[in-house]
DNA sequence: TCCAAATACTTTGACGTCCAAGTATTTGTT
DNA sequence: AACAAATACTTGGACGTCAAAGTATTTGGA
């Protein structure tokens, strides 16, 4: 099934045949779907054996680098950018495995506190190993490819208001 | 919820200084998973009002590069790489809106073929106006990030075997 | 002080993806 | 010719994501 010709620039020339637009959009929003498709595939077989998949890594690995290993859910949504159901649905799982607990916020009762626990920090301590072993699924990229994908996407993600650079620490 | 730092520069920022391996790897890799939440994000709110989503739009594109408008299914999900179940599942939903039709294969009575309907190209016309109007959804990256983009990426699929290069066509 | 609006999380529901298993048909080998 | 293996697609199940609606609590202004 692999294929003796590559499908975007076959898509691309497809594209042009129809006399379609934005080409050049087309072929870089399908290159970063397929990267992102290559990725996940990777990263969810390496941290399969360990019961967890990037979503659950992500927010074990954020609780981790906190000083007390805790965080109100709705941070955890902000800081990796799913919705509040994806955290709630995460931590679920996470909760039901014994990495993670559920814990009242000491002041606002609204607030709830997802706690690393134990084996929550064992847990991802592993994973992070196991995922520098596949290096992030990655493998193939270039020091200078991930740089400049790094560099690119940075621009994209500005544009897309993911974060407002502060006049004091522009590049 | 506009966070005032860059979340993956926090990241690695702490990955470092929890002495974890593989940094540039992990950055990324999150960059393109980030960039792929916010090409998505904007490509299915583009196609939304013509009931369609990227898989949806990329079947009916791939119908209608063909002299006939049909493909067999496996044809369909080998080009866009995606699961055999996946392309069952968009194929049935276009059926339900008319836009492709099943049609056994002539001579193989194992394959399905799909078949473009004349609605399905009226459609995939209109889909590919809206879809060059937002840029693919990659606004915001240059015309150098867009091929730097491609170019890294094309390694990570090389190497991942999505095609071969035929020895002829190397570069 | 009171109450509408904002905030925090959960629930439900619509989809999408993949894997594994099941059915039908064709191929390739004895 | 016979039949195991391969191929093509569908089905069912486990999960993941998001949007919208619901519940509880806190905030901020009149």
């Amino acid at each position: 099934m692999t294929l003796d010709f590559d499908p975007i620039d076959e898509a691309a020339a497809n594209w042009r045949g129809a006399g379609w637009a934005a080409i050049d959009a087309m072929t870089a929003a399908t290159s970063i779907t397929r990267a992102h498709q290559i990725l996940s595939g990777r990263i969810d077989t390496a941290l399969a054996p360990l019961g967890l998949n990037f979503s659950r890594f992500e927010v074990l690995a954020l609780l981790s680098f906190t000083k007390e290993g805790e965080l109100p859910l709705g941070k955890v949504g902000d800081r990796l950018q799913v919705h509040p159901a994806s955290v709630t649905n995460t931590v679920n799982r996470l909760e039901a495995d014994g990495l993670v607990a559920r814990k009242p916020h000491p002041t606002d009762r609204r607030t709830t506190l997802a706690v690393l626990t134990r084996a929550g920090r064992r847990r991802v301590e592993q994973a992070a190993v196991a995922l520098a072993e596949i290096e992030f699924g990655v493998a193939g990229l270039t020091g200078d490819g991930r740089r400049s994908v790094d560099a690119a996407i940075l621009e994209l993600r500005v544009a897309a208001g993911d974060f407002v650079v502060p006049p004091s620490q522009r590049r």
